[in-house]
DNA sequence: CATTCGTGAAGACGAAT
DNA sequence: ATTCGATTTCACGAATG
């Protein structure tokens, strides 16, 4: 299946480039200051080493052709070197002595940094089995973030959490799905834009329960340190699933807002109180919603709408039933 | 007829032991 | 690993419009 030279170019290529602006200035994983590293153009943590970001990738061809001559010749199999792959299938072994090629030892400056290269090498030949493993993760995380619709930067976090899921040896006696699962879950969630989990199990090949206690040993030995979601992260989806008016919305807001300044809830699940919020709303602006219709688009049962529901409104303002 | 509301049994989860 | 308390769900029937 050979690529045409021009046309892939543009097309798709959508929200990956204009977010990469200014990011952030501090390292995602342990809070270190970032130090940009022009020879290999990568930006790197100073503190742990964690690559942030690489070089931009380009999946087109790197050539051109004018003629179809041209373009017989100059193409071939195989996709483009790219900076995704450390050496380029490239490696190289470090001797262990502080000589260089004559036997002269070298002066301290330079031992430091070849002890540095030492260090590096020896962790790149060690993870190769483990960079397969990556790969892998990698790829299920891609899949499964774009079917629901989460941006880049949030695969980026979630494979931040995987890497160091795989450098804790956390993996063992765990699925590779199921751990890429779980980060992506976590990333969502760190991102502040939750995906509940049964929209995580629609779109992963594990069931709820694994992605539960996964997700769960994930946040304890990773120390990851997530606050349990907003409720009012998921009305924009919610509503938006919904179909239903702004109006109605803004209203959802202000109850949970209530809610939360009278620490009702605490305790109840984040996507049952969106899931009532929404319903409530739709009480007070006279927009037909059914309790079916709000469990059926958030998997949050009519019971528990019911129960929440009344709770926001005994809390909100005890005056507004009437209209 | 559709929608809403209440109840009791049963399952799942987190915390504590 | 088990137990306990709180929350959520399921199944059902009743009331309301």
């Amino acid at each position: 299946m050979p690529h045409p030279p021009t046309d892939e170019r543009e097309a798709p290529r959508t929200q990956s480039e204009t977010d990469n602006s200014e990011a952030e200035r501090t390292c995602p994983e342990c809070t270190g200051a970032l130090v940009r590293d022009d020879d290999s153009g990568e930006t790197v943590c100073g503190a742990c080493g964690l690559v942030v970001h690489e070089r931009t990738i380009d999946r087109g061809p790197e050539w051109r052709a004018y003629t179809p001559e041209e373009d017989q010749a100059k193409r071939r199999v195989g996709s483009p070197t790219t900076d995704l792959m450390h050496d380029k299938g490239l490696s190289t072994t470090i001797d262990w002595r502080n000589t260089d090629a004559t036997g002269r030892t070298l002066n301290p400056r330079k031992q430091a940094t070849i002890h540095r290269l030492r260090k590096w090498d020896q962790r790149f030949r060690t993870k190769s089995s483990n960079e397969r493993n990556l790969q892998q993760a990698l790829g299920e995380i891609i899949r499964m973030a774009s079917a629901l619709g989460l941006p880049t930067t949030t695969q980026e976090t979630a494979s931040v959490i995987y890497r160091r899921a795989l450098d804790e040896d956390l993996l063992p006696g765990r699925s590779i799905e199921g751990v890429a699962t779980a980060a992506l879950y976590a990333a969502a969630r760190q991102a502040d834009t939750p995906r509940t989990l049964d929209e995580m199990t629609e779109v992963s090949r594990i069931d709820r329960l694994e992605l539960s206690r996964t997700y769960r040993y994930l946040n304890r030995e990773l120390a990851l340190d997530i606050q349990p979601a907003d409720p009012v992260q998921y009305l924009p989806r919610f509503s938006s699933d919904l179909g239903i008016a702004d109006e109605t919305e803004h209203r959802a807001r202000e109850l949970l807002n209530a809610a939360k300044a009278e620490s009702i809830a605490s305790g109840k699940s984040p996507v049952s109180l969106a899931a009532a919020a929404i319903y409530a709303a739709g009480l007070l602006t006279e927009e037909s919603l059914t309790q079916s219709a709000v469990s059926e688009i958030t998997d949050v049962s009519e019971v528990t709408i019911r129960n929440r529901y009344t709770d926001l409104f005994d809390i909100a303002d005890p005056g507004h039933l009437a209209t």
